[in-house]
DNA sequence: TATGAATGAGTCTTCATTCAT
DNA sequence: CATGAATGAAGACTCATTCAT
């Protein structure tokens, strides 16, 4: 008697709460945090500005909501992308697909992920998203993969951390040019470009990892 | 008798000034242009916060004047360093070189224009700073000297540019991440290793640049 | 349904403005548009600062609000009290006594009109308060009157204008003086008196208007 | 050997406060007290904002000064003609003719007086210039005339004060006009316009002041 | 649960006044 | 005396948050 409706409400509860994310995912990529305003989001999300405290109990709640979801499923459809590959070349193709294919997606997320690292200093969730902390994962994974590869034996660890890291810069830089204007490519064409640049850096390891690099102060 | 003081007047007055931008500047760099507050750059000056506005009309002027100083050395460096350098891989490791260079000279300026693109949506200044604009014409040189190049005959215009703009993208990320945390490598290293790796792609032109790359949406 | 607590709640809503619109003209009246604070217009609405921008966008719009609609009132019964009075003499009675009775229900509104016309330079209904151009219609047509009347054929326009005139400075000054201290007199002995001024005034036509004087620089 | 120059010093202060004091006229002239800022005030008087407070130590103080000189030459000049005057008329005449006289003389004075009575409530001068009061002598004494006079034997003392106040209030009016704007007329034309139009309706007593008066609602 | 009116702390900005030089 | 840099109190306005209905 009381868990049927009970769950119902549960379920419109839910929605309504996916809703204001919406929303509030909208308008945060369009205004920036700081910029955007309760009443804002209350608008888009169709309620009252009232309702919106209901289910979140403040902004910075309603910011932390309409990001960890996306950066959960982006962080797991990534590393499972990479886990699956075989190569080492294979992994880093899959990292980058994976960001094109997500942002694809979740153009307003990036959005905010990308252009706006700015928030209240203390949220740990926005220090993160400044910080572009949710990447040491994925590229941790791509660094181990390149220093456990043979055909790579003598990287050092931070070569190999950097080197994966550039994949990671590569696909950042390439995507919010992409979220910041029309592109005259697609992004197929962005992300086979940045797999063949990183294709073409590492058929030369010679090159790119002098065992006994002097390097300049 | 009345230039003599009144030069000293002045004096001291650019000297209020550039302390002011000092001030502002480190706590731009700390808060962000909305979260910082024009009480806390009259505290990081030592000064109250009416005197502020005798030196400036408003916070964004301050904003203005922390940041488009640097903007335009850092451009005419990254510009001139280029030009006078002969080869494209010279002049792709000069841009580097460049920013790698002001980084070290200027953190909180770079942090400010790296981590703070969120600012109010009028300012022409804030705007360029927030879609990263400021990068074009250095990075468009890059390209202009790729098509140039009798070794990257075939290159195509949007090729020459993802290629520059991925030069500036491996830039700002690594300098991002040196900023954001207390490095493990050094500048130097740094630089190095991103200077390395786009020597190491380029010599590989046919696999990056594909005369025939049918691209799958 | 909805349409009638919507009706309520616009009541509440419409009731509230009128709240602060008619604190706010009691503050005004004292104080002055730019001696006068938000507070003190909120404190005397019985209400905090933020509630009064809830229903009014700005300062200005509240003193615009507290007069604008007493000053078409008494613009419409002025004009027509003239109007629908038969003689040139009656109509000047009209005149006096359309703004003496006003001015006893509006107290707060004529002392705003009459003891501040200092004001925001830019606000075009302050500029005309302050110029007391909304004098300009009535007084107008009371000297379209006279120049029609047969009564008064020969007076010049200008002669025909400064007599209305004439008539709005005395009326004026002696509601001034009502609402700047307690009267001795009745309202009605004040504007009786007026009138029969104006009246002892106009039946010496050739005294008044003299159809050759010489007037002297 | 320290009167001389000390005198000299005194002169030179006095000019200086002179000076001073003839800026501030004409800025509270054309912005009224409020708007007014010190540094305008400064500025027009070719001096820095500091040397302000050394000839005075505030706003109001300057405001005060730069009004009751004018006051009370205006008042002697005003009483002196009436009394000089023989009869009623002629009295009558006389205030007139030194309001219109005075005001071309000093025109950003009457301006002060005229168009911005708001101030800081708590000045005493300035309640005095906002209520007008420094009219009350001049008036009272046509009103004492007009008592003495055989011709209007039998006006009461109310209606004597009130006729004096209609001259006065006349007189302000046609002035305040001439201030705001652009006058067609010419000043003697609208000084000889009052005076003629106050002359006839003296010149029917009985009409003016009825004895037993029954006034309508 | 949904609402939106009410709130008040917080922000930028102005300006009369002070004071060291 | 003259200066003008420095000050801080005060004011208009914003907006996240609360709460009675």
């Amino acid at each position: 008697m009381q868990s049927e409706p009970k769950s119902k409400k549960q379920f419109v509860s839910e929605f309504r709460r996916s809703e204001i994310i919406t929303a509030a995912r909208s308008v945060f990529a369009q205004k920036g945090y700081l910029n955007a305003t309760v009443d804002e989001i209350a608008l888009a999300a169709g309620l009252a500005k009232g309702t919106i405290y209901v289910y979140f109990s403040s902004k910075e709640e309603i910011y932390t909501a309409a990001i960890e979801n996306d950066l959960e499923i982006l962080r797991q459809r990534t590393l499972g992308n990479i886990d699956a590959a075989g190569t080492v070349l294979e992994k880093i193709s899959a990292y980058i697909n994976s960001r094109f294919d997500y942002c694809e997606e979740r153009r307003d997320f990036f959005r905010i992920t990308y252009f706006e690292p700015a928030g209240p200093p203390t949220s740990p969730l926005l220090s993160k998203v400044r910080a572009r902390e949710w990447l040491r994962e994925p590229v941790g994974r791509l660094a181990l993969a390149l220093q456990s590869d043979a055909n790579y034996r003598g990287i050092l660890p931070w070569q190999a951390e950097a080197l994966a890291w550039a994949v990671a810069d590569l696909t950042t830089g390439a995507l919010q040019r992409r979220l910041g204007s029309t592109p005259a490519t697609t992004a197929r064409q962005d992300a086979d470009f940045l797999i063949g640049l990183v294709y073409a850096a590492l058929s030369n390891p010679g090159m790119l990892i002098s065992e006994e690099r002097t390097t300049l102060a």
